[in-house]
DNA sequence: TCCATTCTTTGACCGTCATCGAATCATAGA
DNA sequence: TCTATGATTCGATGACGGTCAAAGAATGGA
């Protein structure tokens, strides 16, 4: 039986605590592979997947906070675990803030991006 | 004769420094004081005006932060301290990021806001 | 030139955080 | 029931960050 790990409602969101957690390079790697998938995924293919070179423990311990800030929500169903990005929570409460942290090139040129105009 | 203070350019903003620096609860009232003015304001009087309630080092060591992450530009000029924010440059470098963070309220029904629709 | 004012830097303190190894827990399968 | 596997918790450690008091520039005025 699939059951929702503790999350903050919509309502309880602290911008403190949402910046704090994506302020971790770490943290945003796993809400970009997050962000660019519709339906929710296996934390262990998602760890694969993006390799951030981090012991269990500590993996463990980022999703934690990503989902007590109230970016994602997760399932745990068996020994699986299934995250996804609260995207309409996100919107409702701070709406573009996902888009402009995660859609962005982390450094100047960083990946395939429109570099045109402006100088 | 007014003089820039040190600031990194915006090739080399780094998207962790400023999520870190926009973290903070006082600085994000700052950030908001000087994004709600088109022109430059005197440090001494935004201080004055927000009233953050610390000391005169650590307002300091605030606006130093947000300085050294790229949120804003100072000018001293005589004893006096000139600060505004680098809207051109983070738009370019992280569109919406700013508005995202600073035009939202910090929690459910922060400041006056729209308050419609959904639910 | 000297003093008073204002901001910055320094140094220290303390709490928080990222990280890991080891131990613990929970579940699926034999 | 027993065991193997995957995730979490615990405990420790090192680093970082916010804060302030005290000391140190820098400036404007007497």
């Amino acid at each position: 039986m699939p059951r929702t790990l503790p999350e903050p409602s919509v309502d309880s969101f602290d911008l403190t605590v949402i910046l704090s957690a994506l302020a971790d390079p770490g943290r945003r790697t796993l809400m970009r592979a997050l962000y660019d998938s519709v339906d929710p995924i296996d934390c262990a293919i998602l760890v694969a997947r993006v390799d951030l070179g981090l012991s269990n423990p500590t993996i463990s311990h980022h999703y934690r906070v990503l989902r007590e800030a109230g970016l994602t929500r997760t399932v745990a169903d068996g020994r699986k675990r299934v995250v996804r990005v609260r995207r309409d929570d996100m919107e409702y409460r701070f709406p573009g803030l996902l888009q402009a942290v995660l859609g962005a090139p982390e450094r100047e040129g960083g990946q395939a991006e429109a570099r045109e105009g402006r100088m």
